[in-house]
DNA sequence: CGCCAGTTTGACCAAGATCAACGCAAGTGG
DNA sequence: CCACTTGCGTTGATCTTGGTCAAACTGGCG
């Protein structure tokens, strides 16, 4: 499951953003710093699994710095790749015992590890937390309707369209994003296979649309062009 | 938002399940009580809306008899299905101000209709509830990906063999399954054409998978073989 | 009976998958 | 330092799946 409990990095943007009486008020503050007592750090090398199908899900995590990948592989050998989390991002909230996806580190990541057991504890002693998750998980479901339309509905250019805006988005990226996973990655998070993700680019190249300095980085030449394919 | 948040239902399998010392222990029986207080019933006619797309979302339902559709009209005229829900499942938890998706009823339908702030104050007094409703949002979650993964990779014959499945165990049917929506409801569901839709039926008639005495009722031949399908 | 909405079937078309090269940069070992 | 390999990414040719367009069929209902 991707990104459905970002608890912690949303309670960092309020924090950010509220005085310092409104988290005095909210308690946010401590409930950080009880976050930080449960957790543990880990480092991931490349492509290393974080988690496996069916390991049993005994906690959750944390992005401190990388990009995690939380896929599924098909009996067929097709894989899926339900979500792409960065820095701040949580994921692996799985409360179902059992993995349903496998979480891997794109590139070399650093993660926090917080224990369920400890999380509910937390959640016994401050009743608004588990309100305030449930909005969050709510936020993430509605997420994921959004992805429903796109594989559902869309055309290869809308889909990429789509993941380059959404890229954008979530890093504060204006004139171009990164692009830390490989194509491959891309087409399987998209619903689509390397070969067309790549024509789409080149297309979009081709228009003036972006440019692709190197396979990893795309800048946006037009982004209203881009905008619109998003559109139809 | 589809099922998101089928709180009472779940509680009343629990409910049938458990023992009365359990429901006790619990209190789960209070707190359906509770919920039945705050709730009020409407009849819902063929093709009404319960609720539309923009409408304020001050409210949550859960369907008592009848389907409903769970649906959002595209730009461009096409229509995206996110769910049905049946007698004892419960939809339209949206906590976001606004409704991104609009509800219909299938057939003639009966739905109580529960407010939020009534829900939240009811939370307030039962902590436990809102650590259950998150749970119970992750489950869905689950489910939305595990559609993701069909609109995302599945072939057609894989998409309708998965949908007739889904029927079934919803509506704990062995040797065949009443099809209450449209072939047009299925194919927006599925992410394919009416037509699709019909021609794979037709397919697996024609294989002796299944039988269709009529548009709306659908029955197994050989459900393994439907299962096959399933997988790859 | 004829109409109407929903369903089914067929003929054709296009988007995207598949198969197959080729390019290119980063190792790797002689 | 230079062949050689290896892993991606890109491009082209061809094929398949499912969409589009069109027509026929079905059952209810005025």
């Amino acid at each position: 499951m991707f990104r459905q409990f970002d608890a912690s990095d949303r309670i960092d943007d309020t924090a950010r953003a509220g005085t310092a009486a409104q988290l005095a008020r909210s308690g946010q503050l401590a409930l950080l710093a009880a976050l930080e007592a449960i957790g543990s750090r880990r480092g991931v090398a490349r492509d290393e699994e974080i988690y496996a199908e069916t390991d049993p899900a005994d906690c959750w995590f944390k992005v401190v710095s990388g990009t995690v990948r939380i896929s599924k592989l098909l009996a067929d050998g097709r894989r899926h790749i339900a979500g792409f989390c960065f820095a701040g991002d949580c994921f692996g909230l799985d409360t179902t015992g059992e993995r349903v996806f496998s979480a891997e580190a794109v590139g070399d990541a650093v993660v926090m590890r917080y224990p369920h057991t400890a999380t509910e504890r937390l959640i016994d002693e401050r009743p608004a937390l588990a309100r305030h998750l449930c909005e969050i998980t709510l936020r993430d479901l509605a997420q994921a309707q959004g992805r429903l339309l796109l594989l559902g509905r869309m055309t290869a250019p809308e889909r990429v369209a789509h993941f380059l805006i959404e890229l954008a988005d979530r890093r504060d990226a204006v004139r171009g994003v990164d692009v830390p996973m490989s194509r491959s990655d891309i087409a399987d998070y998209l619903g689509l296979t390397i070969e067309t993700v790549c024509r789409v680019l080149s297309g979009f190249r081709r228009d003036g649309t972006i440019a692709i300095p190197n396979p990893h980085r795309i800048e946006f030449r037009n982004r209203a062009a881009i905008e619109a394919v998003c559109e139809g």
